[in-house]
DNA sequence: ACCGTAACACTAACGGTTAGCTTTTCAAAA
DNA sequence: TTTTGAAAAGCTAACCGTTAGTGTTACGGT
């Protein structure tokens, strides 16, 4: 179901990827603030018009690969398995999401990014936006009928719980720490019929 | 105890204001973002450099007023009572921040930031710093020897609390709602010896 | 073979921000 | 009072990310 890719699509691929890799090497050589958008296009043979046709923003170069990290965590909450509660399922996801941007290949890209204010910030305002549309999946679930604001909350907590646990000495242990506080606000929030 | 304030410092200071009651008043009149430094300066009569020494960037201008934020929030964990519980007292400070930035006064500004990007990215950093400062403080708290993932949990947790209520069509019950689930998560933390 | 269009290039500019340097203005020592 | 040091403000010119405007090329469907 890949669609025979034509010249044009394959070709359009290759200069994206080509201007992305161009530029993680450079700002990982030399320094996010010190390689200028105008370097990166002559190094990857490009204008700087098409940079830009291709990311929204210098920043964006380099959380290339964390596209589908919105969708991943909403699916975790819409697709879960039924009657399963929603919080471990979440916390599932979280935890590989830990794993996947605390891996060994990662880490050079990591370092980069905690040592630069703008791309934390970038980062920042993704994750805000992707528990945006968190809480629109939880909101959507029939299973759960509670108020707007809990669904928010949550949804902002789990991803803080991402981001803690990303900097932390030990994720693993960071995830079930902050989840188990997540777990008990949850229950003040949406009480469960067992009790 | 405000000290012989100087000539000098007075000029200084009223520069800054009007450079700030300018911009703001530009601001909401036309605009954050068809309003340039360049005019800014121009209608404060003042160089465009003289805005930058006193405001880090174009969206400081509008922020000026939140410069204590970020010591309330920190003041309330230490100052608080001897043996006062730590998150009753967070949970007034955040009421009264709330409170301060829904009053009447203050929705023409919060209507312009909410409908700028610029600024609701550079507010939303701006609480993460505050988050950061208040985990130190409560991480400073003697009577409270627990994690420092579990401080730096609940300080983010305090900041969305503030972020969802002013955002929220009842600030108030959404404080209330928030800080109950905020409280369940403490007490998985951080167990009382009550029980 | 032809045409529509997506991809890319080029130039020039805009707006936020900073560096370098000069001028003014106050405060306190001499 | 006069001198002197420094903070505050000014001016110019630039850097950098980003965008608009305008072509040109190369592909894909007809």
């Amino acid at each position: 179901m890949t669609a025979p890719t034509g010249r044009r699509e394959r070709k359009k691929a290759a200069t994206r990827q080509k201007i992305a890799d161009t530029a993680l090497r450079l700002f990982l050589a030399r320094g996010y603030d010190t390689v200028g958008i105008r370097e990166v296009a002559a190094e990857a043979d490009v204008a700087v018009t098409t940079v830009f046709a291709h990311f929204a923003s210098k920043e964006a170069l380099v959380f290339e690969q964390d596209q589908d990290f919105e969708q991943r965590l909403a699916r975790a909450v819409t697709d879960r398995a039924p009657h399963e509660p929603l919080i471990p399922a979440l916390r599932r996801e979280v935890l590989a999401l830990v794993h996947h941007c605390t891996a060994d290949g990662a880490a050079p890209v990591r370092q980069l990014i905690e040592g630069t204010p703008a791309l934390r910030e970038y980062e920042e305002s993704m994750r805000l936006r992707h528990a945006e549309s968190l809480a629109v999946a939880i909101a959507a679930d029939p299973e759960l009928p509670q108020s707007t604001t809990a669904c928010r909350t949550i949804a902002r907590f789990a991803i803080d719980a991402y981001t803690l646990a990303c900097e932390a000495a030990d994720p693993q242990a960071a995830v079930d720490e902050i989840f188990r506080m997540i777990e008990a606000a949850w229950e003040v929030a949406c009480p469960p019929p067992h009790a």
